[in-house]
RNA sequence: GCAGGGGUGGUCGAGUGGUUAAUGGCACCGGGCUGUAAACCCGGCGGGUUCACACCCUACGUAGGUUCGAAUCCUACCCCCUGCA
């Protein structure tokens, strides 16, 4: 098996992307479909992903209150996490990273990774950035020293972080933005998406992607940790990194629609929804889903940058969505909501103080096996980190497991039938 | 026993004659979190009536007193702390 891994590679050494037709970074193949929704299989360099998926998010390096036992053991079984380029660049920084021999060597993972490229940032740190054409230029929060992050930086960084995965620098937009708001930002991050395919390229070709597996490793690990979902059988990928593009466009469907034509005309490895989730209507985000995801290129992975709730999940899918992160399972576990099949449950809440019962009677994880709701109460009244700890592992295990399930029911042309049951659960309360 | 300090709402602790139902912290109760500036943020928090505006009642160890008005001043008593015997 891991012959066809070194066969991989051969035909990677020394070729870029661009020159080697055929060979690509990764490769996705779709199994099922029903209406928009399709279960797919992706493989990435490191990890086989099943699609439909969810990425649980890890920004600086960790996804927070998880060990990374817990996110490869079946019971979370995740193939896929996010890193955040703006935030590891900052702290501890891309030399270090990449002396450290990558992100992957540096934080202890083997599977794939996703890194987003600061684009978000760009938004959410609103007051502390000044945007121009060449790039943005921020107050870091962390010291409040002056940085400039731009696409070729951030591509920089991405090679040195070496995941699997690249997001282009984009700007986003608010959900509400006007329409010429919107546009100028959905042109800037055209022009953005551009220059991050052209630095992203060159870096490839100039060997800088720190993720490559080289021989020696391939065979140590596949000794050390076998684990088959780490193998890709078939191995006619290029072995380097992938890139994405990014939708804008706010709420403008034509905008979106220009968007997509620009995003697709330079082409990428595979097509991210951005801007959605960030302030604007629930129904608006859903529009702009089921009017996009299903004209954007079929043979390409399809991700919905930062969604969302379980039910979100499910709507995307529908609409044909592939793949998702999002920071509500970790967050919010962190901060006393337990995602449920009846939908979300305040750890916090008094009435709970004496309940024997699990988070969640339908759920399967460990933390539902073994601890009561008044437990988990008491974990978090009193502070302890073990709250957190439960609370995430649970949460990341809903939404895993609901993304199997997803797949299953897709798989088996049972995903209608899925999808309204899944949302009357969850829209039927907890008592 | 003598001298000094102190007793404030669930709790710690401000306030030392007049918007004081009483600052603030904690606790408690509730809500929020969607490409993580987040183990965070926001709100409530004496009792009662009211949808609400509002109104009434009870509160600063206990009991009296001074004053138009007291948690704040005076007297007595009870209790706690420190020092000296």
């Amino acid at each position: 098996m891991s012959d066809s891994r070194e066969e991989g590679r051969a035909q990677a050494a020394g070729s870029s992307p661009r020159e080697s037709r055929g060979a690509q970074a990764i490769a996705l193949e779709i199994h099922a479909r029903e209406g928009e929704a399709r279960a797919g299989t992706l493989r990435t360099r490191r990890a086989t992903i099943e699609t439909p998926a969810f990425m649980p998010v890890g920004t600086l390096g960790t996804v927070k209150a998880t060990r990374f036992e817990a996110l490869e053991a079946d019971e979370l079984d995740a193939r896929i996490i996010l890193g955040n380029t703006y935030h590891l660049w900052l702290r501890p920084g891309a030399e270090t990273i990449a002396a450290m021999g990558g992100l992957h060597r540096f934080i202890g993972w083997e599977r794939a990774l996703l890194t987003d490229s600061g684009g978000f940032q760009v938004w959410s740190l609103g007051a502390l950035r000044k945007i121009s054409e060449e790039g943005t230029e921020f107050r870091s929060h962390v010291d409040g020293s002056l940085r400039f992050l731009s696409p070729e930086i951030s591509m920089e960084v991405q090679a040195a972080l070496g995941s699997e995965i690249v997001m282009s620098f984009d700007e986003c937009a608010r959900g509400d933005a006007s329409a010429e708001v919107a546009r100028e930002s959905m042109l800037l991050t055209a022009r953005w998406m551009k220059r991050s395919r052209a630095r992203f390229d060159e870096l490839q070709r100039e060997a800088m992607d720190t993720g490559r597996i080289d021989e020696r490793e391939a065979h140590a690990s596949s000794v050390m940790t076998p684990d088959s979902r780490l193998q890709t059988p078939d191995s006619k990928l290029s072995g380097a990194q992938a890139l994405f593009g990014i939708v804008q466009g706010a709420a403008h469907l034509d905008l979106r629609r220009e968007s997509l034509a620009r995003t697709v005309e330079i082409g990428f490895d595979g097509y991210a929804l951005g801007g959605l989730s960030v302030g604007e209507e629930k129904s608006v985000m859903y529009e702009v889903v089921a009017e996009i995801a299903p004209e954007m290129p079929a043979h390409s992975p399809r991700y919905l940058m930062g969604v969302g709730t379980p039910e979100d999940l499910v709507e995307c899918v529908a609409r044909g969505v592939d793949m998702f992160d999002c920071v509500l399972p970790t967050r919010n576990g962190r901060t006393g909501q337990a995602f449920t099949s009846r939908g979300k449950l305040n750890v916090k809440n008094a009435q709970w103080a004496r309940d024997r019962g699990p988070l969640d009677e339908r759920c399967a994880c460990g933390v539902c096996r073994r601890h009561s709701r008044a437990y988990l109460r008491h974990l978090y009244q009193t502070g302890e980190m073990l709250a957190s700890i439960l609370l995430t592992h649970h949460n990341l295990f809903f939404f895993l497991d609901t993304m199997r399930r997803v797949r299953q029911a897709i798989r088996s042309g049972d995903f209608t039938r899925f999808r309204r049951e899944f949302l009357e659960g969850v829209s039927s309360g907890v008592d």
